[in-house]
RNA sequence: GUCCUCGUAGUUAAAUGGAUAUAACUACUCCGUCCUAAGGAGUAAUUGUAGGUUCGAUUCCUGCCGAGGACACCA
């Protein structure tokens, strides 16, 4: 529709003799002013001069009433001069008519499309490390990782999903010098308690021994970690061994759970110890060309490369003066491992907290000098950090939140409320667990990613208002209304209109616009928004208006609405990675 | 100190350079209801600061103030 509207007026303008290289066509902020409105009009009247062609009011009606002189389109019911020139177009009751029928045939289709058609992109993010808690921060860059990968492949991608995690290193060590203070760890390690108990305690066991590490008083605990370390590298010691299979194969089940739980399903899984060999492969190779030494490490220095208006970059550490690879050497590899594995891809997007964005820039830096061709296809992307706001939770435990507990917190409130239901207990946990994670993804992937957010225990689980169980409760809703007319017997009819629009109507045709734009920008929050909108719209439909009703000639239509609503709905809720109870 | 990301109602957030800056939470008023009240209909309140570019700036540019982050052998 827009591309005809697009035309409309660039013939108009041919008319007037004015030629417009681009014509702007958008939605106007208040549904009110129309479905489709266009600023040429003060865009050109400033070019031509104002007199003799007058303001730029005087000029949109003249190409209003030559627009209205050309238009044999049926959908455009109406054009008109409004504000201080913009020229509104009003479309007719036959275009919405026509838009829900498209959307009952599209079914989970809906909101495609194929922007991103053959393209082959890889998605890396959640990346938690073996041996250390699953936390906040991961559970944000899982909620928008899996929902940025799905709306690509929702606009024609093929999409690769990618965990990064530190399997080695002076983590690993800590979390391991804390497990072997534990006199009963022989028996917790041949216990069989879930995985997820067992990594909690692990993480714990990371706790001690990063503390014990930093404390003076105990010179010891740091030369034995700093041993316990090489030791893991060189595989000589068979207790660390030991301890180092146990607890990987734990925490890395426990994150499988969890990743069930969040509804996420890798396809690659990349260790550093992997990669770090190709990493320090790639800087031997460009000593001279990229890197050189400084003090006996070798290092990058990317502010030579600094250009005017770019971000600056800074000098950083590959190799340190002992050779071991840093972190920068390790992402070094990890990206020639995933171009190794996926040679034809198109694009590899990984996903962080905002705070890795200044060193990611010099590591991509380098990058590009030793593969040119993967300058335009790599791409970073970051989120700020959740803080909490009130302290409720870390108290209730005594220690500190990670994000399994706050995920477990919110399912158990969840399940509070969910207590009276005459459900079975399996239908009510199963609720209950798509119910807290909808509440905690939502109110991360409301807001665009680069800020910070605040997030309130509390009020994410009040449901109200703006929130991801609003949302499922809307859609829950519309699914009664589907089993009524069911029960009924009438069926939906996108012919049975009646002559009111409503303004749902107006907001459902435009998901593929908001799909389209969410996976260009790479930004979620689009679509949470227009969800938000959609279901303010049909619970104000759903309450002024008795849908299923045999009275009604125009019911079919309502409920053909309905099935509209509930599909758009059900899919944009998907690319969140939220899933749609049919009840709750 | 240099650089990066930010700064919008009391709070949390929206707004491809456009129209009267939009919602939610909170507070207050109303709707006991039918298809799920985890709902609906209302009322009140906002662009950190000083300039600049523009027909038009929350958006772009510069200075200042404020928050968080990164800056050499951690990840």
């Amino acid at each position: 529709m827009k591309h005809e509207i697009q035309k409309l007026i660039t013939d108009a303008l041919l008319n007037l003799n004015i030629e417009v290289s681009d014509i702007v066509v958008e939605h106007p902020t208040d549904l009110k002013m129309g479905d489709y409105s266009t600023n040429v009009a003060m865009v050109i009247a400033k070019s031509i001069g104002h007199p003799p062609a007058g303001g730029p009011k005087e000029l949109a009606g003249k190409i209003v009433t030559e627009i209205l002189r050309l238009n044999t389109d049926k959908n455009i019911e109406h054009v008109e001069v409004a504000g201080a020139g913009f020229i509104n177009f009003h479309l007719s009751r036959n275009f919405f008519a026509h838009s829900v029928e498209d959307i009952l045939n599209s079914g989970a289709d809906v909101g495609k499309n194929d922007s991103l058609s053959g393209q082959k992109i890889m998605v890396e993010y959640t990346d938690p490390n073996p041996f250390k808690p699953f936390h906040i921060g991961h559970l944000m860059t899982n909620a928008i990782g899996e929902s940025i990968a799905g709306i690509l492949e929702h606009s024609g991608a093929s999409v690769s999903r990618a965990n990064y995690q530190g399997d080695v290193g002076p983590h690993v060590a800590k979390a391991i010098y804390g497990l072997m203070q534990d006199k009963k760890l022989q028996d917790k390690m041949s216990s069989h308690a879930n995985n997820i108990k067992q990594a909690g305690n692990i993480g714990k066991a990371y706790v001690e021994g990063s503390e014990a590490y930093e404390n003076e008083n105990n010179p010891l605990a740091k030369k034995e970690i700093d041993e316990i370390n090489t030791k893991i590298y060189d595989k000589s010691d068979p207790k660390v061994n030991e301890v180092y299979d146990w607890g990987f194969k734990v925490t890395m089940e426990a994150f499988e759970d969890l990743y069930k739980l969040l509804g996420t399903k890798f396809e690659f899984y990349f260790l550093e110890s992997m990669v770090a060999i190709l990493g320090i492969e790639a800087v031997k190779n460009n000593m001279g060309e990229v890197f050189e030494e400084s003090d006996g490490a070798v290092v990058f220095k990317a502010e030579k490369y600094n250009k005017e208006g770019q971000p600056k970059l800074h000098t950083r550490v590959f190799l340190t003066s002992k050779g071991l690879p840093t972190y920068e050497t390790k992402e070094l590899g990890l990206t020639e491992e995933k171009f190794a594995r996926m040679p034809d891809m198109n694009l590899s997007i990984v996903i962080t907290a905002n705070e890795q964005m200044d060193y990611m820039r010099v590591v991509a830096k380098a990058l590009s000098l030793i593969h040119p061709k993967y300058e335009s296809k790599m791409k970073h992307i970051t989120h700020g950090m959740m803080r909490l706001a009130a302290g409720k939770m870390s108290s209730r435990k005594g220690n500190v939140v990670t994000g399994e507990s706050l995920i477990r917190d919110t399912i158990a409130l969840v399940s509070e409320k969910l207590k009276e239901r005459d459900w079975d207990e399996e239908q009510k946990n199963k609720v209950a667990e798509v119910v807290g994670i909808a509440a905690l993804k939502y109110s991360i992937l409301k807001q665009s990613t680069g800020g910070d957010i605040a997030y309130d225990f509390e009020k994410s689980i009040s449901f109200e208002g703006d929130s991801g169980p609003y949302l499922q409760y809307s859609y829950a809703r519309a699914n009664s209304v589907i089993e009524k007319s069911q029960r009924e017997n009438i069926l939906p009819d996108p012919h049975a209109f009646g002559e009111e629009i409503f303004e749902i109507e107006k907001l459902l045709y435009k998901f593929p616009e908001v799909v389209e734009r969410a996976s260009r920008e790479y930004e979620p929050h689009y679509i949470a928004n227009y969800l938000i909108e959609v279901a303010r719209s049909y619970n104000s439909f759903y309450g002024n208006t008795i849908i299923v009703n045999k009275e009604d000639k125009t019911s079919g239509y309502k409920i053909a609405l309905t099935y509209s609503f509930s599909f758009v709905m059900k899919t944009g809720l998907h690319l969140l990675g939220i899933q749609a109870p049919t009840k709750m």
